[in-house]
RNA sequence: GCGACUAUGGCGAAGUGGUUAACGCACCAGAUUGUGGCUCUGGCAUGCGUGGGUUCGAUUCCCACUAGUCGCCCCA
């Protein structure tokens, strides 16, 4: 093979594509009823934004980022998530200083990570998210929590979990991350390497080991939420009062720890349960950062959001058997036998689609046969054929393929006739 | 970054150190002279991921590379 498409990426075809088609235009659908308005940024950014926004301690910064110098040796990296652009986007452009507060934005677009393929993780991927700047009113929190439970659920998945965690303020984090400290210390050596290096970095990411889970330190580590502060507590009590008071259930789990720096207060993920799913199990990740606007050198302004893959959306439909409501039959198709037919058949064609009607006609000089069995595998609704005959009396055959029935139209009246019985 | 498995026509899939590389689906043509879905007949890989090596001879054995799948890490 001459050229092969780049590894963790994928062409997404005819067949497949009407499927993204339609999930996104249910997210947009969703978007506009939350009045959250689209935003889109650059695919690559200067590598710094990275670093200080997600956190140069990630491993989305130490060893997934795509990054390159461009001609003029200037660092940059093809973007692995949306938060920092937006940020960067809000900032830049000032949007602090509309009225109109808190600023809400999506984005659908790719990403990029420099990791190995497996099931539902991907090179390039495809993410949809919003962004809520300016508020902290834990009923946005809620807010963004409804829209990405909505998308799901609109699209028919049933197998959903959400688990929601606060990570407190600065504050309360200090408190817990000395805390944890102060419990691993002393026998951290029972833990893994990966473990040791978090012990120093950001003991917080203990707890989300999935070598040490069932260590009998990690069952008796302190939880964040004994350590939140007064405000951080009542904080999260709203948001949990919020949720259900929209009817949306949740778990609580204090080790559900996100892997980006930026989170405080309110962190949640969206997980399928669905069978054979593989190693994949959540569907979406999102959090407030707070202190992220400031970072990124804007004003202290708070925020929110959630990012999700729309592969594993696809991926979690598919586990569940769910079909999407995607069509791609066409109306119409011409068959034309003769050349006299043939020549009138793309005038004709055209007069079909001018009118609305999806329409297509031969253009591989196939035969009757060879015509009506390319009509069929286009799931053609109606055939209309035209030749030597039907030209001298000035009428078309229409036939309804579903059925077998032939009708002679007269071909004046073919797209009255067609959008008669089409609608 | 690490590990396991895999790589044969448009797709699925058998197979062998040596002579024409099964079969199924799809596709094309014909039986059917102007009518699809069923049936029958015929056609359809000088080629077995790429590059080396072993051998008289390799798609088959060995090595490397590339890619895929799954897993680890981590995540969307």
């Amino acid at each position: 093979m001459a050229f092969q498409i780049p590894r963790g990426t994928q062409d997404i075809l005819p067949g497949e594509v009407e499927k993204w088609q339609y999930v996104e235009k249910i997210a947009r659908d969703i978007c506009r009823r939350y009045n959250y308005r689209e935003i889109r940024t650059p695919i690559f950014e200067h590598t710094e934004l990275f670093l200080r926004g997600v956190g140069d301690t990630t491993d989305i910064v130490q060893k997934e980022m795509y990054t390159f110098e461009d001609k003029a040796g200037r660092s940059m990296t093809l973007r692995p998530e949306g938060t920092a652009p937006v940020v960067r986007s809000f900032v830049e452009n000032k949007m602090y200083g509309d009225p109109n507060q808190p600023i809400k934005l999506y984005y659908i677009g790719p990403m990029f990570r420099y990791e190995r393929p497996q099931a539902g993780r991907f090179r390039q991927f495809v993410q949809f998210g919003v962004e809520a700047l300016g508020s902290d009113d834990p009923a946005i929190d809620a807010e963004v929590i409804a829209m990405a439970m909505e998308l799901y659920q609109s699209l028919g998945l049933k197998k959903l979990k959400l688990v929601i965690n606060s990570l407190g303020d600065i504050e309360s984090r200090k408190a817990h991350r000395q805390a944890l400290i102060d419990h691993f210390q002393n026998r951290i050596h029972e833990l893994c390497e990966d473990c040791q290096v978090r012990l120093e970095k950001n003991p917080l990411r203990i707890l989300d080991c999935k070598k040490d889970r069932d260590h009998e330190l990690m069952a008796t580590a302190p939880s964040i939420l004994d350590y939140l502060n007064e405000e951080s507590r009542h904080y999260f009590e709203k948001v949990k009062a919020y949720l259900t008071k929209l009817g949306i259930p949740f778990e609580v789990d204090s080790r559900l720890v996100r892997g980006l720096d930026y989170y405080n207060h309110t962190t949640f993920e969206i997980m399928s349960d669905a069978e054979g799913f593989g190693a994949i199990t959540t569907l979406c990740g999102g959090g407030r950062y707070n202190g992220l606007v400031q970072e990124i050198g804007g004003p202290e302004t708070p925020g929110i959001g959630f990012a999700l893959s729309i592969e594993r959306l696809l991926a979690a439909l598919d586990a569940e058997g769910v079909a999407l409501p995607v069509s791609r039959g066409i109306d119409c198709y011409i068959v034309a036998v003769g050349e006299k037919a043939k020549e009138e058949s793309v005038p004709l064609v055209h007069k079909l689609r001018k009118a609305g009607i999806v329409a297509d006609k031969d253009y591989q000089d196939r035969k009757i046969k060879a015509q009506l069995k390319a009509a069929d595998r286009l799931s053609a609704k109606f055939v209309a054929i035209l030749g030597d005959d039907e030209l001298a009396k000035e009428v078309i055959n229409v036939k309804e393929m579903s059925t077998g029935e032939q009708t002679e139209v007269p071909l004046h009246s073919i797209v009255d006739y067609l959008k008669e019985r089409l609608s």
